[in-house]
DNA sequence: CGGTATCCTAGGAGATACTG
DNA sequence: CAGTATCTCCTAGGATACCG
């Protein structure tokens, strides 16, 4: 492994970007933008128990971290699209065996809880 | 994609398992443990600025989860060496390529930051 | 050495209400 | 529809001190 996979120290950017994308909420936009364009209302239900203050936020971060592009239509009533663009699609062929394995190992491992009898 | 990855509902254990595995620490010690066995102070040095009390809270949690085993020897000082479960070293092979990424787009992103002029 | 126990606070996160 | 603003609550997480 080529960055070794040891101490990268504590301020840097990589440590900020990793904060980003696997935030409670980042994955799950992510992913869900992995499914093509969607709208607002569209991310709110597919990541379900999200607050639109959190939506918001969260695109921001993305956006700004340019993993996400938002494209704005003054038409009434308003309508926006998110996509991911090149990067995000990269990190999130990344994202999905992660998630897929979660997904998978999900009722074994709750389950699993053994209590210290 | 065979789980559909839409929404998936907002209590259900794939959540907790990926917020378990997501959470700010818990990548960076199952990074660690991926190069092998760690003694407690190995492993603090490695996730770089964590607390005490956030390592051995991560490290229960991981051990719960089955990705992390605890192996104790009482001795004189004592010593507690630390590995991944196979169920972790799966994991770890998904995240290995994700955090790689991260390195290496990190100042890209983080630079890239254009204020909206 | 490998932890617990305790205290404390910044900000993550939800609820509600309002706007272009 | 697609947000912003505000208020509040709660807990993740750090600092410190102590223990087996």
């Amino acid at each position: 492994m080529s960055f070794s996979t040891g101490v990268f120290p504590a301020g840097c950017p990589s440590r900020t970007v990793l904060d980003h994308i696997s935030s409670k909420w980042g994955v799950l936009i992510l992913l869900a933008l992995s499914e093509g364009e969607q709208r607002w209302s569209e991310l709110r239900r597919r990541a379900d128990g999200i607050s639109e203050k959190m939506l918001a936020q969260t695109l921001k971060t993305l956006e700004r971290d340019g993993l996400v592009s938002r494209r704005a239509q003054t038409v009434i009533p308003p309508r926006v699209d998110y996509s991911l663009t090149s990067r995000g699609y990269e990190l999130s062929a990344l994202l999905v065996p992660l998630v897929t394995w979660a997904f998978q190992n999900a009722d074994d491992i709750i389950n699993g809880q053994r209590d210290p009898a």
